[in-house]
DNA sequence: TTGTAGGCGTTATCAC
DNA sequence: GTGATAACGCCTACAA
């Protein structure tokens, strides 16, 4: 091997004895377009293989002025919920020919807009976005740039960009009520960032909940403020110390239920013996958990599919989704860790 | 605003009336290098800020052979342990201006060889990767082209490609000695993929362990095929039918221990009265399952800073690595998942 | 059926 | 101090 340099198509134009575009069009697949004859397309075939030719989509992007990359900007890939989505999302790409930039903003909206930057001056063809807050001026320029743009689990419903989402405030209710039908009354709710639309409408079904069944709703008995697990065991400290202690707490987030968790280990307090508990989002170690969490399961592998299939289709006809908005349905997973307060009716 | 089109230095050059190499030099902080005005400077770069202009990252790559893009090739991002690793490393790579390609192969060669391609066609300027098996002719074929290289987690020893990894021997090793310290003597051994780097070592040390503390090693004791829950299930199930059922497992995987875990629930052997159990790999479910799980917590964070730092360096300098080799210290986390059979010495 | 030339946006080189 | 020009690798309208 005497080469450590990638065959361009000028490299071999020259070894064939024939011009770049007939390269080009033979490997493009233009050849009957063209009318290439048969013995030139096997040379030109022939000779790109010996060399393990491929075309470079550095300059072929700059050429044709589409990259076939497409921009993936999520808060935590760490976190369980985003990193399957990456998982699907990359898949679903690559079978379609795109790769893939993953870009964690960490929820810090400085770091969303400089990996926005990062993004757009790689010239991504789309962007696949779970903001930070509410609609920002960064993610709307984006937009107004016409490089399409479709968001996932978290949206901004006063605009007009297309969204994939979970239904948060059908899984907030359903949970909120299973609680209630345990015989819960005081119930305490750990949240996420509270700009974010998941988070709001999640507190919104739980209010629901509550109100449907003539509880009345106490501004004290929510608390936090990040999707962190930290949060999510200071917020439970806070709720068990205060004077009429929940009887159960809804989480927000896997994180949240996590450190909720964690706060009652170290005060003694048995789940669902002392303190019931339902976390939003499942995850493979829920069921293994001391106790077995009851939960709020997304579908995650549905929403990213739709959202990729959304985003590719766009990018490929260049005409935007007919239906730009779509709510997926939760599912509650019934386990250990809700106490059954009075009997049932 | 008027347009949709994202400026460029010819737009800026005909705004000021200059030409475009002017722009260029004064946007790229060559303007001390050539004497440019300071009055020509002000000028430009009041016309770029004003435009929002940023310089666009294809073609500077097509011309400079330099894309500022990281390609990250590993087998399952929704592994924690894997997704872990690619936020620290988007984030290293971010503060040094790089932008992370993400590619999962699922632990499918195929798939990692088309992955590969799909990164080396978008001339990524080097390469993050945790590779499926034994060297193989792709992974050689892009160290042939130079593309600087680094591999994380999997390695191989019979090339000199750096690498970062766990000191995944010891870690089995004092895992598997703790197991034996507590008084088991059949222990069995749950596998991932065989090929892999970190799963031969971690079952050099499990049977070196034995071997140490004069227990002899049986075949049928090692199970397991893939670092998959359903795997480590299957495996388990196994394991706990033969006539001698182990009295302790070490699984080699996060995911593993989970399937054991699920097999034993299923069978109502509960953890440590019946099975005792080590997993290796931390996360943070660990110290809340039912038991909470010893584990073999690897420093992944490190890993990924160590490893983005050696290729970036790489990158910038030209020069790889001098030390090749890095081999990261474990740390054994006791919990709760094993039982003492013996009293202590 | 094949070739030529121009240009995508940038930067390095050389000229003025 | 500034400008013109060529080139990075590819694609395509136009010419032959």
């Amino acid at each position: 091997m005497k080469s450590t340099h990638k065959p361009t198509m000028k490299d071999l134009a020259r070894e064939v004895g024939l011009s770049v575009s007939v390269v080009s069009r033979v490997l493009n697949g233009k050849a009957a377009d063209y009318r290439i004859s048969e013995q030139t397309q096997r040379l030109v075939r022939e000779a790109a293989t010996k060399h393990g030719f491929s075309v470079n989509q550095i300059a072929r992007g700059l050429r044709l002025q589409k990259t076939k990359t497409i921009g993936l900007l999520i808060p935590d890939i760490s976190n369980n919920f985003f990193s399957s989505i990456a998982r699907t999302v990359e898949n679903a790409a690559r079978r379609r020919g795109y790769a893939i930039v993953l870009c964690d903003t960490e929820d810090d909206e400085q770091v969303e807009q400089e990996a926005l930057s990062l993004l757009l001056d790689r010239s991504v063809d789309g962007l696949l976005v779970s903001p930070i807050g509410k609609a920002s001026a960064h993610i709307q320029g984006a937009c107004a740039r016409n490089v399409p743009l479709v968001l996932v689990d978290r949206f901004f419903d006063d605009h007009d960009i297309p969204y994939v989402t979970t239904n948060n405030f059908q899984g907030a209710y359903d949970g909120t009520s299973h609680l209630i039908n345990c015989g819960h009354r005081r119930i305490g709710f750990i949240q996420g960032l509270p700009d974010s639309k998941p988070n709001c409408e999640r507190l919104r079904g739980y209010r629901q909940a509550l109100r449907d069944h003539r509880i009345p709703v106490e501004d004290s008995w929510v608390q936090g403020a990040r999707f962190e697990e930290a949060d999510g065991y200071a917020s439970a400290q806070r709720l068990l110390d205060s004077l009429a202690a929940p009887t159960a707490l809804f989480a927000s987030s896997s994180l949240g239920a996590l450190g909720v968790m964690r706060a009652c280990l170290e005060r003694g307090l048995r789940i669902p013996d002392d303190v019931s508990l339902i976390g939003f989002d499942e995850y493979p170690y829920a069921p293994l958990l001391a106790p077995p969490l009851t939960t709020i399961a997304q579908p995650t592998r549905e929403i990213a599919e739709l959202a990729s299939r959304m985003l590719i289709d766009w990018l490929e006809t260049g005409e935007a989704p007919t239906d730009r908005v779509h709510v997926l349905d939760t599912e509650l997973v019934l386990r250990n860790s809700v106490a059954q307060l009075t009997p049932p009716a």
